[in-house]
Formats: structure tokens, C-alpha cells, sequence
RNA sequence: GGCCCCGUAGUUCAAUGGAUAGAAUAGAAGUUUCCUAAACUUUAGAUACAGGUUCGAUUCCUGUCGGGGCUACCA
């Protein structure tokens, strides 16, 4: 149990011990101290106010005594400032802390809870490759389903390609007509970026038919409506729901040349997911659900054929769940999609990473799945997270703006390996171990200033800031790390360890007393490491990752004030340097730990 | 038009209704015979506006102004 917790609960026997006729209830505020203070934990004291009929000091009065008294020696003393109850934990609780906890590979992680629950993320298009969205996206799933599991979690990465759909058939109408039979393979493409090759083209030509078509007299509507290659893309879909088969050849192979190329993004990113899910296998259960919700009276038919559902009555709009040509949509998939995920995984909570331009969309879906009584209606979640837009404003294909993801990755990493090789401290390293390390410090750069900033809101992508290395990034944390491994390989006992093997062991078997008071350094840190675990809880019950980047960085903050402050190897005194080097290896393993959990890693070195 | 979200230092981000609104970066000034200076220290700088609720409001409510999203037989 952390000290935060132990103080709430001792600050309720507190109050019922002192004040008998207190109502049950009163809402305990336990906080961190503000550093200009003295103190560990704070107790605001204002709410009580009312209830016990007191004043605050007289109220942190009687609570300071009874929690100094009757707190087994928890609580060492108090004072009070301004209605605030500022508390001083005893040494010795952070000293058997860091005796007990050094060198834990698993200090943090929560004993399993039973729950199931899957996240869907990336869930790309097949026709055109990733972009910087889609990194965020990757970034903050992966995040999210790590955070999970260490929370107790049982986790279940999933990804729904959405592979079929009039976008593919666009791609593939474009193919027929501009390709030429050209493939990857013949014109040295990534297939990804080969096939979105051929988005773009479609939409130069219909754009020039559009054009024509206006010249020719028609309205800019009709012309959109009418223009030759779309009405064929809507037909291709058409024969395509009908498994005419050189529809579907040409549909397996571009397709197929888009997997490959995904697939060496994902490997370079490192996303993967537990189960892959198509859009053409569970468009077909969707389709079979809106039969079964027609027939139950919550869907309607138009004269046209088109099947909608009517939800004025919660105050939406009515939504169309498939075509009056009888081909689906996107909902109809999705409907289809949370059947499958529940039939498979029986989840408790099936949570979506999709951005917030489709937060009426997920409104619709758990409606819908509200009214038709599927069994995880209510465990719907959608994780919505904020737009990412340059300083120039929003991405946008056509004026050419989309910051493609495997070039910047690329760029990314390109920059880690000319600053490294600035810096000049690499000697002794091999050849792949060099290459390991840009990618670690540049995708490290890349997923921190992704992931630092709360997902619910939309954030600025500025390409000269996510390439530094200084202050709130990543290689700031990486070279923390890095810088206090090198510490550690000093130590004739602690160099035995340092790949953490058999550490834990030896600390646990060979724990030590410290006499001495805890200067406020030493402190802060240890406090910092207690409560990393309750970060963690807390970035998974509020599906935020930044809260663990932000815990993070001022772990790594705080222990490089501290080393330029206080030497480890010729510290003070021999009980100092062993406090110092179990403060140093704990601080090294929760950065690991905890920049793990972004999906970023941390290297020995740099 | 309807529904939803957002306005915090020059810039990018923080702040369960609580203490003098924190960081980073850009700016100014410093620190290396000493465990990695990709570091550290000092300094200056902000809650869009007007009301309201509260012991206390960046946070909750109302209005004004500004920005964004959704409102597709696209996904």
C-alpha cells in the first residue's frame, strides 16, 4: 500500500478518533507538500471546517497529534500553514522502501484483477501508407495496452484493417487504368506507398472529369455525382460485394503489396497486436445484424432499399447502417466487429484508440449496440484522442502537408546518429550496436514527444522541437539513465549486477541501516520512487500515458540535481554512498521500467 | 443552422475546486582539475474578456469574442 494511501486511512481514524461526532464521509485531500514547505504528504483542511465546527488549526491541531501519537512512527511530526496539515513521514519508512524495493524488475506492476480487456489501435486504410496521426495513434495504443497490463490487466492488441471499402476500389480502379501492370517489385516501391501512388491518381482524374464535366455546362454537384471513374469505383465495390473474381485477384494482390509494406513499419515502430481483424470478414456479420435488427424493428428500411437507424429520440440524428445498393458501410462493419471481439476474447472492456473527429461515430456505434442488446454494449470505450496538426495549421494531402511516417522515423533517426557522433562518447561500440542505439534515441524522441502530451487534446507537431534532446524529451531520460548505469559499473559490488541479474537477491539479502537523516535530495527521490506505482494506476484508469512521461522526466530531473549536489562514489560516508547507490538503482530501473510502458527504450550507454 | 471540444509565459505543454499558476524551449547571466556538460545553477516572462457560485476558481455555471471538430449512401 503507498504512504499516500496509508496516510488517507489513518487521517480517517484520525478524525473519527477525535472529533466522535463527525459525519462519515468528509473528503480527504492527501497531496504532495509543496516543495517551499516542510514536509512529505499534505492534508488540506478547509472541508472539515464546516463539519467539525472548528478552525483549521485547531482541527490539523488535534489530527497532527493524533496521527504522531498513533501512527506507529509513520508520521515523525507536523506543522500547519494556512489551513494545510503538512506531514513529515519518518526516515525509516523510506529507507526500508528502498531496502525492500531496490532492484525489483517487477516493483510497480499490480497483481492480476480478473479483467479482460482488448485495444484496438492503428486500424489503417489499405490505400494509402501511414502517416504522423497514424504514429500517434500506434504510439499511444501500445502505450495504453502496456499500462493495462502492469495495472493487472489481461490485454488483448487487436487492429482492424479497414481492407475493403470504396477507398481500396479507387485505388484499384487507378491501378487498371494508369499502372500499366506495374508493380513494387518492378518499380522499387514499398507497396504501401506504391498502392497510395494510386489513391492520388484517382483523385487527380476525377478531379479533371469533375472539371470537364462543369466546363461542359453540369452543375459542380452533378458533375461530382456523375464523374465516369467514380460511378466505376462504386461498381467495382459493387462487384466486389458480389466476389466477382478479378475484382478480388486484383483486390488480394494490391492489398497484399500494402500488408508488406505495413508490416516493415509496424517492425520499425514497434507496434504489433495479438489479433488482426479485416473489415472483409466482419462486414458480413454486420450485414447479417442489420437483417436480425430490421427484423427486431430497431433498424428501418427507405423505399429506396437504404436501411437506417432513427436516434432523434437521444438526440442524435438518423444514421444509415447500409447502402440502398445493399453494400455496407463503415458502422455496419463496426457493428459486426464488436460481435466478433466479444465471441472471441469474451472481454470485460473493449476500448477503441480512434481520434475525436469520430466521437460521434462511437456515440452512434454503443447506441446501436445498446438497442440491439449485444453483450459488451456497455463495455464500448472509445479512447479518443486529439488531431495532430503542424505549425502551418493541419495536414492536408492535397496541398501535399502529410509528414509521412516512415520518412520521419528515417529523419529521426538520421538526427540521433550526427548528434551521437558530435558528441563523440561511443567508443567501443560495434557496428549494430551503434545502429541500435540511434534507433533507440531517435524513436525514443519521436514516442516522447508524441505520448507527453495529454491524448484527449490535439497537439502541434513542430519538427524542430521533436528532434531535440534537450529538457522535457526523451534522450533527456535515455542519458539519465544512461549516466547513472555508468555509476553503477563503477562499483566494484554493484558491476556484479548491473545487468540486473540476481541485484534484487543480493539488496534483499543485504539490507542496511541508515542512521543518519535523509538530506532533502536523497528525499524527494525516494519519495518520487514510492510513488510510481500509484502513477501507473492511475495512467490506466485515466488511459493517459503522459502522466507516466511526465513522472518520468521529473524522476530523471530530480536525480541529475542530485548528482551534481551529492557524489555517490566518494560520498560522505560508507552508509551514505550504499543509501546513494540503492537510490541510483532504483532510479535507473523505474526509468526503464517506466519509459517501457511508452514503448520507448532506454540504453545502457550513450 | 444544430451538437461537441478548446483559448494559460514569445512558443510547446502542466496544474483530483486549494498554498506565491509549474516545466521545457527561445532570451539574459553563470558552472568542467571531481561518478557521462545529451548535465546543472540563476534570471525575466502567462490564466482571452465580463459576470456569477464558493472560505477559496485556470478548474464549476452564464454571456461575449476567437479557434477547431462533427453534422456523407467517405472511412
Amino acid at each position: 500500500m503507498s504512504i499516500a494511501v496509508q496516510i488517507q486511512s489513518l487521517a480517517a481514524t484520525a478524525i473519527a478518533a477525535s472529533y466522535p461526532d463527525a459525519p462519515a464521509g468528509l473528503p480527504l485531500q492527501i497531496s504532495r507538500t509543496k516543495p517551499e514547505f516542510e514536509g512529505d504528504y499534505t492534508l488540506v483542511l478547509f472541508p472539515f471546517v464546516k463539519a467539525l465546527k472548528s478552525s483549521p488549526d485547531a482541527i490539523g491541531q488535534a489530527l497532527g497529534d493524533y496521527l504522531v501519537d498513533n501512527s506507529g512512527g509513520l508520521i515523525d511530526r507536523y506543522n500547519i500553514i494556512k489551513g494545510f496539515l503538512n506531514l513529515v513521514v519518518a526516515d525509516k519508512y523510506w529507507t526500508h522502501f528502498l531496502n525492500e524495493q531496490a532492484g525489483n524488475p517487477a516493483f510497480g506492476v499490480a497483481p492480476s484483477n480478473g479483467h479482460k480487456v482488448m485495444v484496438e489501435y492503428s486500424s489503417p486504410n489499405t490505400n494509402k501508407p501511414l502517416h504522423l496521426g497514424h504514429l500517434r495513434n500506434n504510439f499511444l495504443g501500445w502505450s495504453i495496452a502496456s499500462i493495462l497490463q502492469a495495472n493487472g490487466n489481461e490485454v488483448v492488441k487487436s487492429c482492424i484493417v479497414n481492407d475493403r471499402g470504396i477507398h481500396i476500389c479507387k485505388s484499384m480502379i487507378a491501378w487498371q487504368r494508369f499502372g500499366n501492370g506495374a508493380t513494387p517489385a518492378s518499380t522499387g516501391m514499398k507497396g504501401d506507398h506504391f498502392v497510395g501512388l494510386y489513391y492520388v491518381k484517382f483523385n487527380d482524374a476525377l478531379k479533371a472529369e469533375v472539371e470537364a464535366q462543369v466546363a461542359a455546362g453540369k452543375t459542380k454537384e452533378v458533375a461530382e455525382k456523375e464523374a465516369p471513374i467514380l460511378q466505376e469505383a462504386q461498381q467495382m465495390l459493387v462487384d466486389w460485394e458480389a466476389g466477382k473474381p478479378d475484382v478480388i485477384e486484383l483486390w488480394k494482390a494490391m492489398n497484399g503489396w500494402v500488408y508488406e509494406g505495413f508490416d516493415e513499419t509496424y517492425a520499425r515502430i514497434g507496434s504489433n497486436f495479438d489479433i488482426v481483424y479485416y473489415e472483409s470478414n466482419t462486414y458480413l456479420l454486420g450485414k447479417k445484424t442489420v437483417q436480425e435488427g430490421l427484423a427486431k424493428g430497431v433498424f428501418y428500411q427507405k423505399e429506396d432499399g437504404s436501411v437506417w437507424i432513427d436516434l432523434t429520440g437521444d438526440g442524435l440524428d438518423e444514421k444509415l447502417v447500409q447502402r440502398k445498393d445493399g453494400t455496407s458501410v463503415y458502422m455496419t462493419q463496426d457493428i459486426g466487429l464488436a460481435q466478433e471481439k466479444y465471441n472471441h476474447f469474451h472481454i470485460d472492456q473493449s476500448i477503441y484508440v480512434v481520434g475525436d473527429e469520430q466521437n460521434y461515430h462511437f456515440k452512434v456505434l454503443q447506441l446501436i449496440a445498446q438497442k440491439l442488446g449485444l453483450p459488451n454494449a456497455e463495455g464500448i470505450h472509445h479512447l479518443s484522442y486529439g488531431m495532430v496538426e503542424l505549425p502551418t495549421g493541419k495536414m492536408k494531402s492535397r496541398e501535399g502537408t502529410v509528414v509521412d511516417a516512415d520518412d520521419l522515423v528515417q529523419e529521426m533517426v538520421t538526427i540521433a546518429e550526427s548528434h551521437t557522433k558530435e558528441l563523440g562518447k561511443v567508443e567501443g561500440f560495434t557496428e549494430a550496436e551503434l545502429k541500435d542505439l540511434y534507433d533507440i534515441i531517435g524513436l525514443g524522441a519521436l514516442k516522447f514527444y508524441l505520448l507527453r502530451v495529454d491524448p484527449k487534446k490535439k497537439m502541434i507537431f513542430n519538427p524542430e522541437e521533436s528532434i531535440d534532446i534537450h529538457g522535457y524529451t526523451g534522450p533527456f531520460i535515455q542519458y539519465t539513465h544512461a549516466r547513472t548505469k555508468s555509476i553503477l559499473r563503477k562499483d566494484e559490488v554493484f558491476q556484479q549486477y548491473v545487468s540486473g541479474e540476481g541485484l534484487y537477491g543480493y539488496l534483499k539479502a543485504n539490507h542496511h541501516k541508515f542512521p543518519t537523516a535523509l538530506l532533502p535530495l536523497e528525499k524527494t527521490l525516494l519519495v518520487n520512487l514510492e510513488e510510481y506505482p500509484s502513477i501507473i494506476d492511475q495512467a490506466a484508469l485515466e488511459y493517459n500515458p503522459s502522466l507516466l512521461a511526465n513522472y518520468c522526466y521529473n524522476l530523471a530531473k530530480t536525480f541529475n540535481s542530485f548528482l551534481t549536489q551529492h557524489n555517490i562514489h566518494r560520498a560522505e560516508s560508507e552508509e551514505k554512498k550504499q543509501l546513494r547507490l540503492r537510490i541510483a538503482v532504483m532510479t535507473a530501473g523505474v526509468l526503464k521500467a517506466g519509459m517501457a510502458l511508452l514503448g520507448i527504450r532506454v540504453p545502457e550507454k550513450m
